[in-house]
DNA sequence: GACACAACTTAGCAGGCCAATG
DNA sequence: CATTGGCCTGCTAAGTTGTGTC
């Protein structure tokens, strides 16, 4: 069947909706039908494929998938059952409610054995198996947790804290190596969960009556709902997509429904209001927020901090993890990325009904704000969220999560990155496998061994299908459509050259061009064949079909494991090649920076050139330059002091020649560090390294880059990313090899 | 297999903060 | 001491993958 952008629409989602009126509903299934229509006649376009009947001769060729899946769910049940509130005795664990109002957290007292077991046997080569089951000896390793780690407060009775025994609170305990420990491999995520909630946006603050709003020449009073949306709308009126006409009309439907009817039959034209002063007061207070006096800003922050102390936190299986949003996101309007069909909605106020909380059911559970209450308190220990709210845009889930530096999110870090180990060791197989394919008799055989070529080649991401309508018109590898390639049998004395360009994730522009293997050009002339622009270019493949063939040649592996595997081992590779042991500090972080800098071009991530970034490099050209002068200036200084020391032989002399040495020594050193600081600069233009560094390269390849050359670990990551990346930063040595 | 839904990772950007600089 | 500029952080959108149901 072709692979129009029909093909998304059986996708449309009426349910997800949960917020939406039964209006809405109603259009939803207008869309559905329109859409169906639309497939029906593509169908009879390019129903004319050849193998169409292979399709479902292909189907469960070997039902191993099926066996899989089976297996994994087994495996994962069984524990739950029995095993897991045996082993911890969380169920059992005291409740905690009676502690005081105060107390920041409390852990299990009795503190059973939650801790889970240091493995001694530790192997480093960390086996990424999802499926494997807890035995029972180790299962009996779990042992108690230490007191030290609990948070200071917990550990104070009342008494204690007045009379200022205790440890200041960020007091930094020893870090807790969770990498040393056993992992839970059954599908728990927990044992214990304890938090505070959401932080919710402040309330809506309605504007001094002096400032107004007018409509068609006249002032006007907003009731505070609609004033409230009208705010957002004046806030964003430097922004150039106020004036997109999508933009402007969705804002202006939804902003309607918050109006009185009154305010709706007044205001029926966006080109009539007139929000200037409303936006003239926004900057004012802008202005005055950064006019600040130190004091005003140090309370302010100290508030900031008051507060992450008290929602930023969480005891997650005794231990206190840092949360990542424990705010709620505030309302505003929705400004998707690209072209988005639904910028300018209204994005909806979320209270504490919207809110589900997941802890433990022996934890103390987190208050609603007084007079209100929760949508939901679950106790759901298969999954790492701590409170969720579906947003009201896509109708999307949206999650309050921890930190990157906890072990949660660090397990699943490491996993990633050992699953890619994996694919390092058997990607020839697969490689040889996927060529093999590409002659295959099978048209869906060849398109996704085609399509596992530019994962491979490219680092393509997947491309999974999206409803049309939706959101922004992008795609990945097996969503690309005909429009999205050319092909030159010849191009600039290369030969079979394939053009990419097509909108990826966040509509960042994909655009290469890559002389690809002749088979692969044959293959994609050939799925090209009677199709128009916007076709799917491998109309029998999408991600589902391609992720469930490479379950099949690895364990675990699915597409982003080969942009996880390329980056990787591009930067080691690179860092290998590049890398001088006679260079000075800065130039071997040249090296890095270019060696990351590889890998992002590679996933190509991208970013705008910095707004300051042509003058910035004028200012450092200019440093340059007097550096420079500065250095001809100290040598030939250097050289009159020389002469001097030939004429008069004394002491003075001989301190002023070596003293002018090393002047021009450091002012070289300076000089060079400055050039590396221009030419990395200009290199960076419109690549951002920090995706990739964070996402794709195993840290363990920088860490054990660092001790190899001596570079200071903080050279390549900041604290953050050092928090982050603790547990390579741990475990890996110089010799470490991905 | 299609679909709905859930969970979690990956992504670029804005704006604040803070250190370097004059 | 004020200014500047670059880095960092927080934010939240936009992906991928997995699972359950029909």
């Amino acid at each position: 069947m072709s692979g129009d952008h029909s093909h998304n629409e059986g996708q449309v989602d009426c349910g997800s909706r949960i917020n939406d009126s039964h209006k809405h509903k109603d259009k939803y299934k207008e869309h559905k039908h329109k859409k169906d229509k639309e497939r029906e006649k593509s169908k009879h376009g390019n129903g004319d494929f050849s193998d169409k009947k292979h399709k479902d001769k292909m189907k469960h060729k070997d039902g191993s998938t099926d066996k899989h899946k089976e297996k994994r769910k087994e495996e994962k049940m069984k524990p739950l059952d029995g095993k897991v509130k045996k082993e911890n005795g969380f169920a059992s664990l005291p409740h905690v409610k009676s502690e005081p109002e105060d107390d920041a957290y409390h852990s299990p007292k009795n503190n059973k054995p939650l801790k889970r077991e240091r493995d001694n046997d530790f192997d480093s080569d960390f086996k990424p198996k999802k499926i494997k089951t807890e035995n029972d000896k180790k299962a009996k390793k779990r042992k108690q947790e230490e007191e030290d780690i609990k948070p200071q407060k917990t550990k104070s009775k009342k008494g204690e804290v007045a009379d200022g025994k205790k440890k200041p609170k960020q007091e930094p305990e020893e870090k807790w190596k969770w990498w040393e420990e056993e992992r839970y491999t059954d599908g728990v995520k927990w044992k214990f969960l304890e938090h505070k909630g959401p932080v919710f946006a402040p309330p809506y603050e309605p504007l001094p009556s002096k400032v107004k709003f007018y409509y068609d020449g006249k002032p006007m009073k907003l009731s505070p709902e609609a004033e409230e949306v009208a705010t957002f709308f004046a806030k964003m009126l430097d922004h150039e997509y106020t004036t997109k006409d999508v933009f402007r009309k969705n804002f202006f439907k939804d902003w309607r429904k918050e109006m009185t009817s009154e305010e709706k039959s007044k205001i029926t034209d966006l080109k009539k209001c007139d929000f200037t002063e409303m936006s003239e007061y926004f900057k004012a207070q802008s202005e005055a927020r950064k006019a600040m006096t130190k004091e005003e800003k140090l309370k302010i922050k100290e508030e900031n901090e008051r507060i992450l102390q008290q929602y930023g936190f969480c005891i997650m299986d005794n231990h206190k993890e840092r949360i990542a949003n424990f705010r709620i996101e505030p309302p505003g309007l929705f400004r998707g990325r690209g072209d988005h069909p639904k910028m300018g909605m209204l994005k909806r106020r979320i209270r504490p009904k919207d809110i589900i909380i997941n802890c433990s059911k022996d934890s103390k559970y987190p208050e609603p704000p007084p007079g209100t209450k929760w949508k939901e308190i679950r106790h759901d220990n298969k999954v790492t969220w701590l409170v969720s709210w579906t947003e009201n845009i896509q109708g999307s889930i949206k999650y309050i999560m921890l930190n990157p530096s906890s072990r949660i999110k660090g397990e699943k870090d490491w996993q990633k990155y050992e699953t890619a180990r994996q694919l390092k060791k058997c990607v020839d197989r697969i490689r040889a496998q996927y060529r093999e394919d590409w002659k295959s008799k099978e048209m869906k055989i060849r398109q996704r061994a085609v399509a596992l070529y530019f994962i491979d080649k490219l680092a393509l991401r997947a491309g999974n299908e999206k409803e049309e309508g939706e959101t922004a018109d992008t795609v990945g590898c097996c969503s690309l459509r005909v429009e999205h390639i050319k092909l030159y049998p010849e191009s600039e004395g290369q030969e079979f050259v394939v053009e990419f360009d097509f909108l990826g994730k966040d509509s960042i522009r994909y655009y290469n061009r890559v002389p690809v293997e002749k088979r692969v050009f044959k293959n994609l002339q050939l799925f090209m064949e009677n199709k128009e622009p916007e076709d799917d270019l491998f109309d029998r493949l999408n991600t589902s079909i391609l992720n469930k063939h490479l379950q099949e040649l690895m364990d675990g592996l699915t597409a982003k494991v080969f942009r996880t595997y390329n980056a990787s081992i591009t930067l080691q590779q690179q860092l290998k090649e590049i890398t001088n042991g006679e260079d000075n500090i800065p130039a071997k972080i040249l090296s890095y920076n270019r060696a990351n800098r590889a890998v992002a071009i590679l996933c190509n991530h991208q970013r705008a050139p910095p707004k300051t970034f042509e003058k910035s490099m004028q200012n450092l050209q200019a440093k340059i330059d007097a550096k420079k002068e500065q250095l001809s200036e100290t040598k030939r200084e250097l050289k009159s002091a020389k002469a001097d020391l030939k004429v008069r032989r004394d002491e003075k002399c001989k301190k002023l020649v070596e003293g002018k040495k090393k002047a021009v020594q450091r002012i070289e050193e300076q000089l060079m560090k400055l050039e590396v600081q221009a030419t990395d600069r200009e290199e960076n233009k419109q690549i951002a390294l920090g995706t990739s560094k964070l996402n794709y390269l195993d840290p363990r390849i920088s860490v054990a880059w660092c001790k190899k050359w001596g570079v200071s670990i903080d050279k390549i990551y900041n604290k953050t990313q050092r928090d982050k990346f603790a547990w390579a930063i741990d475990m890996a040595d110089e010799d470490y090899e991905f």
